[in-house]
DNA sequence: TGCCGACTATTCCACGTGGAATATGCACGC
DNA sequence: GCGTGCATATTCCACGTGGAATAGTCGGCA
């Protein structure tokens, strides 16, 4: 089963040193790779348990701190290592069929009627330039502090196509309202 | 519950006509629908299901023919009729915060050599040529075979975020290989 | 006539996710 | 010195998805 997105991010955190999940999970709020994963700790826990059945991770001990429930930290695998390289490279080679629920939205906007669409998309732009005023100060900071680009090329990414979706909609958004796009809603 | 791109999908079918769930799965691709939601027929007759607990469609009747297994006939109720409307008008007015996978192994790349990556992602955009040819050639039969801009706008929006992917991974590209990208590996 | 494969139509099971629940330790104000 | 709330650290359960399994029917071909 090829790795999901929070286990690959799980594997690489493991890739620079042995942890216990909830150091992984610290991590990765603190470097705000949420942004680009979907983290609970309740999935990671389920993840680095499947890695470790995989035999992607070994655990190397169990810490007690107290009273405190047993952290296991785990160390990656050889497997493991190749296996990051092996899915990294797949994801970069081709793109994997996504469904982002905007376009779907976008068919069946026909149920709903022309003035009550262009409100609503008003809100959305609003939404995408909030988006990318965040995006936009995070990465300038981040090039001041001189972190090195290779860091911020996700960020980068997120930056340019939110950009672009912002500027198909407002030009969807005054086609709308100068007729120049038809609106035909289907009578619900 | 809020409803699902299937469900919603599944229950803007059933505004249209009474339908029972195969009938859906046919039409869904002879529209081409499943480029917007992923459509598996399992899931399919799980969604309708759910839509029936929820009492947003009820059942107007079981045929059978010959000894085929029983169809189960669908039918919107009210209820139903406003849930699409509220689905849609949600899912138009703010985005919802999703994961795609590749920023993912954007931020992950640095795992990999920059001549492998370069190679890799020079695949992609070939790949992401592929789709905007396609999504192309597609929207221009459409639009020639008279249908209304208003269910071709989901396509258009594809086409032009596609298309921002593929510009701004070309820059990319070459800013690796012009070196003004410093790629920095993190041994492995 | 008899067989093969595609279509019709639905059910079932395994998996990954995500939210809730749990339980302890620590810092801080009152 | 005492409780309140937050950080630590993990477990558990319910849900939606997706692939496989099932099973009958129809058309074509030898």
């Amino acid at each position: 089963m090829a790795l999901t997105p929070l286990a690959l991010s799980a594997l690489a955190l493991l890739a620079e040193r042995p942890m216990h999940p909830y150091e992984m999970y610290q991590l990765l709020l603190e470097r705000r790779e949420d942004r680009f994963v979907k983290v609970r700790p309740g999935s990671l826990y389920h993840s680095v348990q499947r890695l470790h059945t995989d035999q992607l991770v070994e655990v190397v001990g169990t810490d007690r701190d107290g009273n405190r429930p047993a952290r296991t930290t785990y160390a990656i695998t050889d497997e493991g290592r190749s296996a990051v390289v092996a899915r990294v490279r797949e994801l970069l080679q081709q793109p994997v069929r996504e469904y982002p629920h905007f376009p779907l939205a976008l068919t069946e906007a026909h149920n709903i009627p022309a003035d009550e669409a262009v409100a609503d998309l008003s809100q959305y732009v609003a939404a995408l330039d909030d988006d990318i005023a965040q995006i936009d100060t995070a990465l300038e900071a981040a090039r001041r502090s001189g972190k090195p680009e290779t860091y911020l090329v996700g960020a980068d990414y997120l930056l340019a196509t939110t950009i672009a979706q912002r500027d198909w909609l407002t030009t969807l958004i005054t086609r709308i309202q100068t007729k120049d796009f038809i609106w035909q809603p289907h009578a619900l």
